[in-house]
RNA sequence: GGUCGCGUAGCUCAGCUGGAUAGAGCAUCUGCCUUCUAAGCAGACGGUCACAGGUUCGAAUCCUGUCGCGAUCACCA
């Protein structure tokens, strides 16, 4: 049982005795650093139960606690606010306890029914991806690791849209004015080479729009009648067809741009255990209209196109199923959801990691879900993140106003080799070693840069200022790991698994172990708000905590010997938070930098 | 126009399931490397928590309204 859960049972206790009134529950917070204490009763919200003054309550039960929980010190009471002193000897055992366990806060998966499949990524497969995709694949794998720390089993998954009209317009121009080019005959990387000609596409298609508004046709109708476009649908027709040469044509550059994806996914560090191809899920949804025609879920129109109504939700009605019988983006999503759980018997839940522009297609879907009577669908979950925006506005990849995924990581890493060999403190390390590290911190900087945001807010990044490795920064927290490994290379002779209990902790040591002893909640807590920023701020407050241990009170320099052992355990302890919570982010964690 | 989200220091953000004098980083300024890595530490400066009401012992936090920014309201995805 943890501390708080003890003083909880025992401040009921005391109001019980003292007053003879039962309390539901204490509200607990941490006490403010100008008082004394390590955790504090707010004694107000018990004025509805025990009426009094405050302060005389507070001084009640604190001499209530004095008597009766050993971990309890002393206490003072300022206002409504009891501040309890607790013993060195506690916080002492707290950390034995947890000191060699290297998965520390990390809970075991559990094996009941409730893995959870978290859908990130799925990208078009007509241009590389940007600074937009990489958001959305930070918080898909981040939200992912740290709901399989909480105790969920986790799939990862993605929709990958590898067809539809935008798919036809590359392969459309690369056919028109490709020559022949091919990412082995001109080195670049696939996703690079089609997304190039997506943009040909659009170019041409402009020419062509102006043309016709020249020759005095509207805007609306030129955009509809432009030949290039025209010719684009005929190859979607095509296709859905199955012409054999279209469809070689649209496998071949199709995998042109996974072999692509692949290298930037790795360079991210992100991975998956399945994949759906919206050519294959596409058609997957039909079934289910019906099925939900038959239970009057869905309703079918004069023109025999089929529409949920979900007025009676406050949403309006929703199209599913065209009057031609073709399937729209809803659709596919009905069907996939529920392909998947198929797939995958033990999932109970799913999470979508979309942008907010996609709020309403996601509360219309689970709604959908919900009345086809599945149980699962109260247990969606819609990850909804911020765009990420430039100065100048909305990233467009037609316009080219873009920041390239693969330039800014390699960016990122250089800017990271820069402050490195200014500072030159990689004197014995081979290039290859050096290369790897600026790597691990250049991702490092970045990583953290969009992970310590709140998801749903959106982000302005400016390419002219170029993100910090200073405060509250991935390289901030990188190096103070850093540090620790250099102190613990000195200590390898320390026994770092001998208990040390006969010590006076120091202030500093001993918010150290209270910020140490919250990890295990705050991944929970991370959990349950899909949120890796609450992981990214606690990381970041313990480590400054730990600086300023670091550069106050002497570790290796301890005088007592007992105190060196337990000052390096200490530190190895925050290490390996800062290790796990990384973890957890996707970062990875230097020995030297 | 309807709906949803956001608005906290010059800038970037925490805090938001109500609690003490609203916290960090960047920027600006002052100290600290002959002692464990100065990508650091210690400190200074900086606030009408968009605005106006309301709820209550107590509101940045909850409710209502106003303003500003964004998204969305397709037989697109």
């Amino acid at each position: 049982m943890n501390l708080q859960d003890v003083l909880s049972k025992q401040v009921i206790q005391a109001v019980k005795e003292l007053y003879q009134k039962e309390l539901d529950a204490v509200e607990f917070q941490a006490t403010r650093k100008e008082f004394a204490g390590d955790i504090t009763v707010v004694v107000f919200p018990m004025l509805r139960v025990v009426k009094g003054n405050p302060v005389q309550i507070g001084e009640a039960i604190g001499e209530f606690l004095v008597a009766h929980v050993e971990a309890v010190k002393a206490y003072n009471v300022v206002k409504g606010f009891l501040n309890i002193e607790i013993h060195d000897g506690y916080y002492i055992h707290f950390f034995n306890s947890i000191k060699n366990e290297p998965y520390y806060g990390f809970k075991a998966p559990s094996t009941n029914n409730d893995a959870v499949m978290v859908e990130y990524s799925s990208p078009n497969t007509n241009k590389p991806l940007h600074l937009g995709h990489i958001r959305n694949n930070l918080l898909g794998y981040s939200v992912a690791e740290i709901l399989k720390a909480s105790g969920k089993k986790v799939y990862k998954t993605q929709v990958i849209n590898d067809r539809g009209i935008h798919i036809c317009k590359s392969m459309l121009a690369w056919q028109r004015f490709g020559n022949g080019e091919t990412p082995e005959n001109t080195g670049l990387k696939g996703d690079k080479l089609v997304g190039n000609y997506y943009v040909k596409f659009d170019q041409v298609y402009k020419q062509e729009i102006e043309a016709l508004m020249a020759e005095g046709k509207l805007e609306d109708d030129a955009k509809k009648q432009a030949p290039i476009f025209l010719e684009a649908q005929n190859m979607l027709r095509k296709w859905e067809a199955g012409d054999k040469e279209t469809v070689a044509l649209w496998e071949k550059m199709n995998n042109w741009v996974y072999n692509g994806f692949e290298v930037t996914y790795k360079n991210l560090g992100v991975d998956f255990d399945c994949l759906y191809y919206e050519s294959q899920t596409y058609l997957l949804g039909k079934e289910f209209i019906d099925q939900g025609l038959r239970s009057g879920v869905f309703y079918k129109k004069e023109d025999s196109s089929v529409w949920c109504d979900l007025t009676d939700e406050g949403l309006d009605e929703k199209l599913v199923l065209r009057a031609d019988g073709t399937a729209v983006y809803m659709t596919q999503d009905i069907g996939t959801a529920i392909q998947r759980i198929k797939d995958y018997p033990d999932v109970g839940g799913m999470v979508y990691t979309v942008g907010n522009e996609q709020d309403y297609h996601f509360k219309v879907l689970f709604l959908i879900l919900k009345k086809l009577g599945f149980d699962w669908a109260k247990n969606l979950y819609h990850l909804s993140y911020g765009m990420v925006d430039l100065p100048s506005g909305k990233m467009k990849s037609r316009e080219g106003t873009v920041v390239d995924a693969d330039d800014l990581i390699v960016e990122m890493a250089t800017t990271a080799e820069h402050i490195s060999k200014e500072l030159g403190k990689l004197e014995g390390y081979t290039e290859t070693e050096k290369q790897a590290l600026y790597k691990t911190i250049g991702l490092g900087a970045l990583k953290y840069f969009i992970l310590k945001v709140d998801p749903k807010k959106r982000i302005l990044f400016d390419p002219k200022e170029s993100i910090d490795f200073q405060g509250n920064t991935g390289p901030f927290i990188q190096y103070t790991y850093a540090r620790i490994q250099s102190i613990l290379r000195k200590a390898a002779n320390l026994d770092l698994t001998k208990d040390i209990t006969a010590i006076t902790l120091d202030t500093k040591e001993k918010e150290l172990l209270k910020q140490v002893q919250l990890f295990p909640e705050v991944i929970q807590q991370a959990a349950s708000n899909y949120s890796p920023a609450v992981v990214a701020n606690y990381i970041y407050d313990l480590v400054k905590e730990f600086n300023s241990f670091y550069q106050n009170i002497p570790i290796l320099g301890a005088e007592l010997e007992d105190e060196k052992i337990f000052r390096v355990q200490l530190s190895n302890g925050v290490a390996t938070v800062i290790k796990n919570g990384f973890l957890l982010l996707g970062i990875q964690v230097p020995e030297r930098m």
